[in-house]
DNA sequence: TTGAAAGCGTTACCAT
DNA sequence: ATGGTAACGCTTTCAA
């Protein structure tokens, strides 16, 4: 591949002369520039944006660090972001970790020696090793799905813990006495503990006996329809079931018609996120509306500003939720 | 932030020495390996990647470029890709071009700009002005999910004729007699294209009558449940419904439902895709498993190899796909 | 075992 | 209006 140099000889000029036409300065004779042109043209010049960007000593460059590219909230959230960064003229750099928390440091450091401008962080959990990684990075990083705000790390968050207790409230005016709840890993101080802590202080605020247990598993359908079953047999007397995610709640739901009863009438039923599978199914499930493009797009306004003003202006981001009203609650 | 330089200086060596230590290279002595290395901790040095880059005329960079992230073919392909290239060590730089074909072209320029070593291309189309564009590139480029190997770029294909004929077969030996086609825009030879011209040699194989329709509309549910209203209206006779994909076919059976007719039974429903929306939804969607994460993995190592010996082995290759026997069939 | 210097492809400054 | 040159941060060759 031919570079400035080619050009500028096969134009007989300089490669400075060649520069400036390619950057469109003022100050380049109207003949030369068409012969320059011509130039270019004739030996397949492309810029160079190796060079570029290293003798600029700026990328236009952001990562964005993903457990699992193709969950809902995940892909959403990169569909929010792009088109934000797109504006803004920055590419994407883009690593899946699949839930390995040593990838997710590794990469931290990885995008810091690419030079990005900064990073873009979904969470799943916010351990010590994770926080020392993110105070190393050169660049700035905002969380996605975890509360940093602790440690100082601007984060974006849904608002958990009242969707919990929104939820909680729910259950109790549809008449819920004996209520479960479904998590995912503890570790996920988010999705697990929040959601779980709010529907624990609305059972409080309404003088009602705590949940009947909190069980841990997957974010898969799949993992909702296994601890349903169990804990059907278990709990005998549950007529209330809130679940982390929607997955889990489809799992559930599943679990529960299986053994004749019926989700929204004998057990009550909410899910967490509107995923779509939510409006389809049978009965649909009741949930709340989370922000994923959203979550993404304010996540990328707050990096950017980061990026320009070092220092942040909001530190944290609380995103609200609307109650979703369907069949199973 | 500091360079090789400051390190030496720091050590009291050269930036050759210092270079060596970094890349663990043979012929430091270890008293001078270990002066330096405490010098890099002390001034936190971070290896510059871009200059590497530039050096080394070598990024380790692929492109991809989706006009959809957030759906279920992209995100899973991506999920399959990004595991590949994690393996070879490759980082993914990724454009969301929202279907518009003029980014598409200009993240093509952008992306040799950068120096990426290949690029990954979703498309659901394939002009002139699209195949101009990938002949300009200097890095190999693969096509998913439009057939390209006429123009000779290498493509990821789903076997959409054989889909189309499949599904019609499904359909006249479920008792159809007139069959339907909802695809989405013309432009797309695969997903609206070749589908219908697989379920039209199958209707002429069995000696039927030819699809009462093709219509056209876009990859949403809400599309397949417009359409089909207005359909049911206008073809009181249908008995069958083959629609591109998943998703529309969910719309349809909405549609259908709402006029008082049961899907797969009165009106028999095929969809595209093994959508997980098709499994909850009542009743399940009867359709085929396309193997997306798969089309994601094959097109990395297509990629791969093409990035490797600079011809490539194979020019096009066709995914197949499984028949999922479900309610709406 | 170590250092000096050239060079990767740009841009920017200083001359002319 | 144009050219020469240094510099961005690194690797690599050649010498010492």
């Amino acid at each position: 591949m031919s570079g400035l140099h080619t050009v500028a000889k096969l134009a007989g000029v300089s490669k400075s002369t060649v520069s400036r036409v390619i950057n469109n300065e003022y100050g380049v004779k109207a003949s030369t520039k068409e012969k320059v042109q011509k130039a270019i043209v004739e030996c397949g010049y492309m810029a160079n944006q190796v060079a570029r960007d290293l003798k600029s000593q700026k990328t236009n460059l952001i990562g964005v660090i993903a457990p699992r590219i193709s969950s809902n909230a995940v892909s959403l959230g990169l569909e929010g972001m792009a088109d934000i960064f797109e504006q803004a003229g920055k590419h994407l750099l883009l690593a899946n970790t699949l839930q390995n928390n040593e990838k997710e440091i590794e990469y931290i450091m990885r995008f810091n020696q690419r030079r990005v401008e900064g990073i873009l962080l979904f969470a799943t959990h916010l351990d010590t090793p994770l926080i020392e990684a993110i105070n190393h990075s050169t660049v700035p990083i905002v969380l996605i799905g975890q509360d940093g705000s602790l440690f100082n790390i601007p984060s974006i968050i849904h608002d958990d813990i009242r969707v919990g207790f929104s939820a909680g409230m729910r259950l109790i005016e549809a008449g819920a006495k004996n209520i479960g709840f479904i998590g995912v890993h503890s570790q996920d101080a988010a999705v697990d503990g929040a959601r779980y802590q709010g529907l624990v202080q609305a059972l409080q605020h309404a003088k009602q006996v705590a949940p009947l247990f909190h069980s841990h598993g997957e974010f898969t359908i799949e993992s909702g329809y296994q601890q349903t079953k169990k804990l059907l047999m278990e709990w005998p007397q549950l007529d209330a079931l809130f679940c982390a995610t929607d997955r889990i709640a489809i799992g559930a739901m599943r679990a529960i018609t299986e053994i004749n009863k019926v989700p929204g009438k004998d057990i009550k039923v909410l899910g967490v996120g509107n995923d779509e599978l939510g409006q389809v199914c049978t009965p649909s499930l009741s949930t709340f509306n989370y922000a994923f493009t959203l979550s993404g797009k304010k996540s990328a306004l707050m990096l950017l500003d980061l990026i320009e003003n070092k220092n942040a202006e909001v530190s944290k981001l609380v995103l609200s939720f609307d109650a979703i009203e369907r069949g199973s609650c």
